[in-house]
DNA sequence: CGTAAATTGCTCGAATTCTTGCAAGCCGTC
DNA sequence: GACGGCTTGCAAGAATTCGAGCAATTTACG
């Protein structure tokens, strides 16, 4: 039995509502469009115009956009079950991100007139998107408590967590392993810092035994240790 | 006639749907509570369960949070019309930040209970719902896109057109003025900067005529020039 | 009007990051 | 097994921020 349950509550109840939420899809008879795209495909681009609701089913998916010239910034990494894209339902709305596959990934997507109509015919098709609009929004909330603190350290001491939490395997040990081949490139775009500072700051927290890294994936040894350094 | 009218398109459709959305409340019998804060005053703490949807409908009021020990970032300064607060219609949403009332204002509060109900009962509520969440999500990316650049300069640059886009007034040269009493500090707080740092970019911009302050009021006098130091 | 408080302007050194460049290691593929 | 590409490790200089301290100015309030 874990002590520390590798799929977390809000994990579960976003799995949960999405599930249902593509039940009722069917029922109600949306017509969604489930489509395959190879690692490194686009969903969309920044700017395009959002008509529908993206549900990612199976893969691994990232929004990034890019900044200051050359450089790009992964906003948010999916994984199944998350939901993704911008659909107004009064007025325009365009998409504030690109969205890429990094793995191979499935992705429904439910046309906005379909979602409206599913709506008016059955509120609990609205409880359940609000459910998960606001798990996005938490999301978001998280990228910003990364990006407060201006130190590599401390942004990654707050990143990591975040992402064994998400992507995380308890592995008997009591110890979290993020399921993900991350380069330092990867986490720096999530962290909007260098490769150089990232390899730095991961080598001083293996060194001290807080993380371990094995053939590209981290593992946390010790969380109480990065809580210390997530805030100073 | 303006040529960059003040009140955007997305303003419009905020007070447009949020206004609508609380005749609707008051049509299907939504037990509202209207209270009014003093500035200062506290609306909730973070960490409180979150079992309503906010409305603000007159004055300032403030999203902020703690990071880095002593600091305080603003994470949203919400004018009219915004939303705001957690609540999970499945499962329980606790408050990610701290809401403050910078000047005197009026919060309506619709307990979540009340709020499903209406979603069941009326249809319309839910769009109306998801479109004023949807905007809160845009919000965030835009503050996130600040946070982005590590400048000062660069920060600032972005964070300034977007004020002037919420809180500006057209003053009839095509400048933009932000009608809002903005210290240093409280700049520095939503760019996650120092009170200096601030300072000593404001002072860089208002030299080369990019803005103007007067009496603490900020007037955007070259919006060209900020956008070019908004991407370098 | 006058005092107190808040805000702004300025400086200096310490700390961190970014940038650039290159070498060594690991991996998958041919 | 050898090659090429990606990833990681390391270093030195440039740039920026941060922090502390203090003076000048403005604003707020009695």
């Amino acid at each position: 039995m874990d002590i520390n349950p590798p799929v977390h509550e809000y994990t579960r109840l976003q799995e949960e509502e999405c599930r249902e939420l593509l039940r009722l899809f069917d029922q109600i008879g949306v017509a969604t469009a489930e489509r395959v795209y190879s690692a490194g495909d686009a969903i969309y681009r920044e700017g395009e115009y959002g008509d529908g609701l993206y549900i990612l089913t199976s893969g691994v998916l990232k929004l990034f956009r890019p900044y200051s010239g050359s450089k790009e910034a992964t906003l948010r990494l999916l994984k199944p079950w998350d939901i993704f894209g911008h659909l107004a339902f009064a007025g325009d709305a365009k998409q504030q991100a690109y969205a890429e596959a990094v793995t191979e990934c499935k992705v429904v997507k439910a046309p906005k007139i379909f979602v409206e109509r599913a709506i008016r015919q059955e509120p609990q098709v609205a409880l359940k998107i609000m459910t998960l609009f606001e798990l996005r929004l938490v999301q978001y909330e998280e990228l910003i408590r990364c990006l407060l603190p201006r130190e590599t350290e401390v942004r990654l001491a707050n990143l990591l967590p975040l992402l064994a939490h998400k992507f995380g395997e308890s592995d008997g040990n009591g110890d979290i392993a993020i399921d993900l081949r991350l380069t330092h490139q990867d986490l720096a775009a999530m962290v909007a810092s260098t490769r150089e500072s990232v390899t730095k700051v991961l080598n001083e927290m293996r060194s001290r035994n807080v993380i371990e890294v094995r053939s590209g994936r981290i593992t946390l040894k010790d969380s109480r240790a990065l809580e210390e350094l997530g805030r100073p």
